[in-house]
DNA sequence: ACCTGAACACCGTTCAAGT
DNA sequence: ACCTGAACACCGTTCAAGT
């Protein structure tokens, strides 16, 4: 018996969907999220779930859409940069819960209501910071995917060989033809990660990121309140 | 005549087929690419790929070795900050060029030779401004896509309906559901865009997020040549 | 209104065969 | 060593039919 149409009880609805497409992505990864097999998994036909999304994209954004959902929201009581600070480093912890979600980001062209909810959020915390909405705008673009909890980490790594003589030999050669990846790779700010853990997108790193940016966001705002101080910053 | 053999004299060769499919996305668009698409562009049948190029993610990867290779080299009489400054400004111009490369470079994960020696271009010309190999690491994670010349835009924009009514409907949702959002969207730094040209990664807005990035860049480094002094800045 | 079944037009890739 | 032909195991999606 392949499939079991006890389950099948409760009428197929879109949640139902996408929450079993979550699952699927979590447990068995993203490319095994098909409209085929989520529609398996539901014990339905896969045409069944077009009565209630629209393609195989409009199911990947609503996956984002269901994971941007668990991002706790900002807490209204703290300055801006520690607001949107603590926010975006809990997007991030989502992000790490959901290792497809990533990727999925990566790829969306369109926003759906919880994406544009979050975003809108973020840019009331900046407008409510005393920023202005062209500034505001500016840091957004400066801010991109790191919104997300992750800096897309063009740095890629090439597949580290287990065997030790292997690897040795891998950085031998890299350290002849690339000399200062060499360098930086033996000399990254984690000691543990192996001479070539390039690639590693990891917290130091991701935070180092953001506070460069959201110190300099800072520093514009202050230059900004400088040369046109038509509201005086006290109360 | 689907097909003509005439042009197979020249036997097929890796360089063939990566700038076969570099003409092809330019012109088509990368969903044109296929390895089937590709093939019969040469006039040849599929498998007759696989004998100089392993796959379809390798055949990917080659392409963009092929278009980094386009970037021009770093002007060694500079400082660090204009010669980064200057030759990721060339990337963007050349990932400008070919629409295709921004998606195609996202979804990679392991790099070809042309990219590590860009990346390792980058290195040398941090650790001969005088960054320690640890701080070089961590700019260069920061950097992030921004050393190809894009930045992650996930900032989606809502498909804009040609109807001037229309969109005024759209803008008018925008406002009540998501009012910061409509509040910078009219206040972008280029008037020219529409109302709802969010999405827009234009030059400006690299070129903030690229700023701030490097002053702090320049920051740091200030800041570790203060606190250990080891090597004085004077010569 | 929702689900099904069959089919269409594609994919990347393996395998065995040709030269 | 390189190219071919046929096949395999998938895709997303359309269409017409069922209830």
């Amino acid at each position: 018996m392949p499939e079991q149409p006890s389950s099948r009880r409760i009428p197929l609805t879109r949640k139902a969907i996408l929450d079993a497409a979550v699952a699927r992505a979590d447990s068995h990864g993203i490319d095994a999220v098909s409209m085929r097999s989520v529609a398996q998994a539901l014990g339905v036909v896969p045409m069944a779930l077009y009565n209630h999304i629209s393609s195989k994209q409009a199911l990947l954004s609503g996956m984002v859409d269901v994971i941007v959902t668990e991002i706790p929201p900002l807490d209204p009581d703290q300055p801006w940069q520690p607001a949107i600070r603590q926010r975006v480093l809990a997007a991030r912890e989502v992000m790490m819960r959901h290792p497809w979600a990533v990727e999925v980001i990566k790829s969306r062209t369109e926003a759906t209501p919880a994406v544009l909810q979050y975003i809108n959020e973020l840019i009331g915390a900046f407008l409510g910071g005393g920023f202005t909405p062209e500034l505001a705008h500016q840091v957004m673009h400066a801010l991109g995917s790191r919104m997300w909890g992750f800096a897309l980490d063009v740095f890629p790594t090439p597949a580290t060989p287990d065997d030790p003589s292997q690897r040795a030999a891998l950085f031998e050669v890299m350290r002849t033809a690339y000399p200062h990846i060499a360098t930086i790779a033996v000399a990254g700010a984690h000691p543990k990660v192996a001479m070539l853990g390039l690639g590693c997108d990891n917290q130091t790193e991701f935070e180092f990121g953001l506070d460069i940016l959201l110190d300099g966001f800072e520093a514009r705002l202050q230059a900004a309140a400088v040369e046109s101080p038509q509201q005086a910053p006290e109360k």
